[in-house]
DNA sequence: CAATGTTGGTAAACCGCTTTAGTGAACCGC
DNA sequence: GCGGTTCACTAAAGCGGTTTACCAACATTG
């Protein structure tokens, strides 16, 4: 028993004779280590918990297949968790997890935390953030450089001639909101005095909110003359709600996406983005769990994607809407 | 800890004053089970797998939502396998699974099998195969009804006026396209005669096959003035071949696509769908699971979301491409 | 040839829970 | 006041691995 252990473990090695005469009684007995008995004797799973706010969500929706295909590369299972952004089921799973006894934990929220978040993944041995801070939390912490994404799409509309420029943003104190805010300040801050941000609404990355923020735009007196959307689901509302109201992108107005996820080169207009590096990002989480990097943030590079969606502004005689 | 184990496992009323002694012990102590020593100790694991072709692909991510929320709903634990469309894969999962002692197993691929997966299966006590069948396996089974969303598709196309129908099918073999295509057949058999199905591909359910397609469609000598395509990415595809061709649709071809899950109605023109009730499957999956139903077929529903992607047919003597 | 050092293999402890068996005390009726 | 229950609890036996401690056999060495 010791012997075959060892021998499987790789805690040994054996004379070919004996190696074969093992190998041939597991064969023989389709022998296969309970892999219960082995993780109570071991104290560990060989198992990653993943908990993201709702995979339905094609970005999270990759992300997790990135994390999922790394992850069986290092032979470890996943046991996925949705939060459906709610914190109470965070704080559930993340409970849960914790005494499940994942060798890791890769978590990624999509909301504002009070701190009890914070002080819920630091009990957890492992535990790597994904795609959003929660502030507070000693971990390691794995971003898009979302201020570099929030400058591109600010340089991008302003070398298109912007000057008035629109922010359609997430909940106000999310790290990649401020990020993304940060840059697009930059951006418009280098181009000089005659540029600036004219309209900025908050809200939720969601479909929802992009077409409540393309309400307030169209009610806005003076409305900027290109928007920077921070969330490709705000995008695809603000595009709604702008086709219902016949207005022309990018004839009347010029927009940017944050993500490039879905079929939005189908779209009409297809959609100018700014693209994360998803699967690079879903793959180093892991990489990061299994070596076990020391606290700190990294940054991945985001790119922009140029498609059809900003145009110079409409000339300042021809306002919106007559 | 006798009492204590069948007190929290509910296997004993005791009277209140111990109740309370045990969960302030339990309190104080910031006791949890250890669920490694319990799962060797009871035999099973409160997990279910899920092993599907791909998370990334947003009908799939879907799915996985849905069985993810309605397992956490029952208590169960979700790990999460992708195979990438890949037998091997899915053979090498299938057998991790089935020594990890999962309580239950929902299948679902996307290709046809030669047996081995059928066989596979079978070894796996609670499998559950979902939207796509197995040949061969003796299980619960839970698909849409692919029949009916072929025959609903034909007749949209046929009640248009049209009567050269074209189909852009999976792969030949699948349950799944057998189904779509069956009825389909049945559509265009009960308009009468001057009804054919004049046009037909086969290949995987993919945008490139879409593509492909596309030029096949553009390369017949008397193309048909409809096309139902069986899967939503191949629609993605077709749409684009056909854009790059300066098809107008649904003026010079009318479409129909299978599914309905990305944001369908933005495209140009919005695509008219045959939709699956996907996050109901994902639920009755795992109650599948866990009242333990007998094997058998079980169908749900589908519907037909018009859009504008379908009109009469281009009059006879508009040929077209001039 | 006895002492020492490998080497393949056996026995037993342990991981932390569930569960069966067993024990002492309180409570019952007679 | 004593046998028979009920009740709360303790003791111990798994579950099926890993790991430490220990042995026997054989090769090496002084």
């Amino acid at each position: 028993m010791t012997t075959i252990s060892r021998h499987l473990n790789g805690s040994i090695v054996l004379p070919q004779e004996t190696v074969k005469r093992i190998d041939d009684a597991i064969l023989a007995l389709d022998y296969h280590p309970n892999p219960h008995a082995r993780r109570l004797s071991l104290g560990r799973s060989e198992t990653i918990g993943l908990v993201l706010p709702e995979i339905a969500n094609p970005f999270f929706a990759r992300l997790a297949g990135a994390v999922e295909e790394a992850a069986d590369a290092e032979g470890l299972g996943l046991v996925l968790c949705a939060t459906l952004n709610r914190q109470g089921r965070e704080l559930d799973y993340l409970a849960r997890l914790g005494r499940d006894g994942v060798d890791g934990l890769i978590f990624v929220t999509n909301h504002p935390d009070d701190g009890s978040l914070a002080r819920s993944i630091e009990t957890i041995p492992g535990a790597v953030l994904l795609d959003e801070d929660v502030p507070g939390t000693v971990a390691p912490k794995i971003f898009c450089d979302n201020e570099a994404g929030g400058y591109l799409a600010g340089q991008a509309l302003l070398a298109a001639g912007h000057r008035r420029i629109g922010c359609i943003g997430g909940l106000a104190g999310m790290t990649s909101m401020d990020g993304r805010w940060q840059g697009l300040c930059r951006a418009v801050r280098e181009c000089g005095p005659e540029a600036a941000i004219t309209f900025s609404t908050n809200g939720p990355y969601s479909v929802a909110e992009g077409r409540r923020a393309a309400r307030l735009f169209l009610a806005a007196a003076e409305p900027p003359s290109a928007l920077f959307v921070c969330s490709e689901e705000a995008a695809l509302g603000v595009l709604e709600g702008l086709r219902d109201a016949d207005i022309d992108v990018p004839g009347d107005v010029s927009l940017i996406a944050f993500d490039d996820v879905g079929p939005l080169h189908l779209l009409t207009p297809p959609l100018t983005a700014i693209r994360q590096p998803i699967e690079a990002m879903g793959r180093r989480a892991v990489e990061a769990i299994v070596t076990k990097i020391g606290p700190g943030i990294e940054l991945m590079p985001v790119e922009l994607i140029v498609r059809q969606s900003v145009a110079p502004p409409p000339s300042a005689n021809r306002k919106l809407k007559g």
